[in-house]
DNA sequence: GATTTGACTCGCT
DNA sequence: CAGCGAGCCAAAT
């Protein structure tokens, strides 16, 4: 396995700022790793648990939490700590626009 | 060592 | 505008 990677991408999802949130293929980009967008959501469920990693600042490009519904638990945690940082979330969706964090401003 | 699967994304229908 | 399918790469079985 790619421990370097793996580690990359924390560090990616470590710089996204308080009250800002990233999508999986952002997030694989700016850890060099642009097409491994799945591999993204596959580290994040493996390091979630025992990490201090805001793991919930990670959504996918439709800027819905991308658990499933077995995982209902996970998502409501990932959303109350998402609106606990300011962030709103319509309709169980993020404003992008608004919340996305942009890497060079 | 080959096959399936997955916290995804993009493009075409 | 919504839905479906193909593409990509690493991990797990």
């Amino acid at each position: 396995m790619n421990e370097l990677l793996r580690q990359e991408i924390l560090q990616v999802i470590s710089l996204i700022p308080y009250g800002k949130v990233a999508t999986y293929g952002q997030i694989a980009r700016l850890s060099g790793a642009a097409r491994h967008s799945r591999y993204v959501g596959f580290v994040l469920k493996n390091l979630a648990s025992d990490s201090n990693i805001a793991w919930y600042r990670v959504i996918n490009a439709q800027a819905k939490i991308s658990l499933k519904k077995e995982d209902a638990q996970g998502q409501n945690i990932q959303m109350a700590k998402l609106q606990a940082e300011g962030v709103v979330v319509v309709s169980g969706k993020i404003n992008l626009k608004v919340f996305q964090w942009q890497p060079d401003e």
